[in-house]
DNA sequence: TCTGGGGTCCTAGGACCC
DNA sequence: TCTGGGGTCCTAGGACCC
């Protein structure tokens, strides 16, 4: 029997807070809790949208993304907040530590949700038991809402997890995606959007279940390798690990604002320019690290949208620098017309550390004077490739741990 | 009196090199 | 004289997610 369990069967939470940011102020302050609440931006502009509401506000039809004035006209009693990062970020970090009690294998995708590996768990119960504990304990002690999908890959669980909300605990076992799975309809699948639904509502795809029986054929021309993997997520595949480093491993970092009122004055927009800057600024320097490429992003009146960007000589991360970068390349690309919205963000961003490491290997590589530390940098090239020089090193990871397991076909 | 702000990944075309 | 083919780097934009 035994040789009958498939051999890398693994068991896997998704954890989604429920209205996350409408759940941390009803925890911070219980008047709030049964009151139609939304957390918005720019509350006090035209211009704010629904960031999250609480599910007694979407009773009234209130969604997320949608325009403040809108939602007050659905529910003149909504109760309307701004956001209050700080304590969200404080939220998010008790329940990644609670996590992290249960196994080291965390990864946090967002500020409220995140993949658990339990494969190596048995020793604490059933993965529903394991579940629960969870739920109970983040409801206990942070008094805050979650749903938590359990399946043998990140695709299924993330799925299981949207299926019951607040409070739910969904199994998607493998065995269970023909009936469980395919008959929704493919926009409603993780990584589909309106584009790529239209696009497939055009070729005749309309459940998942036909996109899981679509010809490989028509998924490549259709989407390239992104139409295969969404074909794969659909048969229930999905090898992607758990990987609890990925947090710290930053391509950009940039802010952006919409401004209070659209304008051409280049004074303005320069000064818009630098309070930016002083953002990716202080951003970077928070997390050590530096960048190599400068990008601006600037949205017109008509919400058409332009990014302009360039590789610079040496790695920048003081606010005078990307302030100057910034307004050079807008200046540049700009053509005038009233902006609406203003970016700055920095690419290609490394550690401080690696990006001296890499400056002192180039120095000896022109010099070719220390043969040994030469020969180390021809070894990374040889071994990450030559972007090893300009992306820095991959981050060092920590093995994995033992031995424990469930029944391997838990899942399958 | 519409539609925020933070990201990631993929693609396509031109430049450039061998 | 009528000009290949493969590869990488760089930039811009699209799609998607929370």
């Amino acid at each position: 029997m035994n040789q009958m369990y498939p051999k890398n069967g693994r068991v896997i939470l998704h954890v989604d807070m429920n209205s996350f940011y409408a759940s941390v102020e009803m925890a911070h302050n219980p008047m709030l809790k049964g009151k139609p609440l939304a957390v918005a931006g720019n509350v006090e502009e035209r211009r704010g949208i629904i960031v999250t509401c609480s599910y007694e506000a979407r009773k009234f039809g209130v969604k997320t993304t949608m325009p403040l004035w809108e939602a007050k006209k659905l529910c003149p009693s909504l109760v309307v907040m701004k956001p209050n990062f700080e304590r969200y970020r404080t939220a998010s970090s008790g329940i990644f530590d609670l996590l992290r009690s249960f196994t080291e294998q965390v990864e946090p995708v967002s500020i409220d949700e995140g993949y658990l590996d339990i494969s190596d768990c048995a020793e604490m119960g059933t993965p529903i038991e394991i579940a629960e504990t969870i739920q109970n304990r983040i409801l206990q002690t942070m008094d805050l809402p979650c749903s938590i999908g359990i399946a043998p890959n990140k695709f299924l669980a993330k799925t299981a997890s949207d299926m019951k909300k607040p409070l739910g605990i969904t199994i998607l076992r493998k065995r269970d995606v023909p009936k469980i799975l395919w008959p929704y309809e493919v926009g409603e699948m993780h990584g589909i959007g309106n584009k790529t639904a239209e696009k497939f509502n055009a070729v005749g795809i309309r459940t998942i279940g036909d996109l899981a029986h679509a010809p490989d054929g028509l998924m490549k021309q259709l989407l390239g390798i992104n139409g295969t993997r969404l074909k794969n997520r659909a048969m229930g595949i999905d090898d992607r690990p758990v990987d609890p480093e990925s947090i710290y491993e930053h391509k950009s970092i940039g802010n952006s604002t919409t401004l209070p009122k659209d304008t051409n004055s280049q004074k303005e927009l320069t000064a818009v320019l630098g309070r930016l800057s002083l953002k990716v600024a202080q951003r970077l320097k928070n997390k050590s690290l530096v960048g190599h490429k400068i990008g601006v992003t600037i949205r017109y009146k008509d919400r058409r949208t332009v990014t302009r960007s360039r590789l610079v000589a040496n790695a920048f991360s003081e606010s005078e620098e990307i302030h100057a970068l910034a307004i050079e390349l807008f200046t540049k690309h700009w053509n005038g017309e009233d902006v609406r919205l203003l970016g700055v963000t920095a690419f290609e961003v490394i550690e401080k550390e690696s990006a001296y490491k890499q400056l002192d290997l180039f120095s000896y590589e022109k010099e070719a004077v220390k043969e040994p530390l030469y020969n180390v940098m021809q070894q990374l090239q040889s071994k990450y490739g030559k972007g090893i020089i300009k992306k820095g090193l991959p981050p060092v990871r920590k093995t994995g741990q033992a031995d424990t397991s469930f029944s391997k076909d838990f899942l399958d």
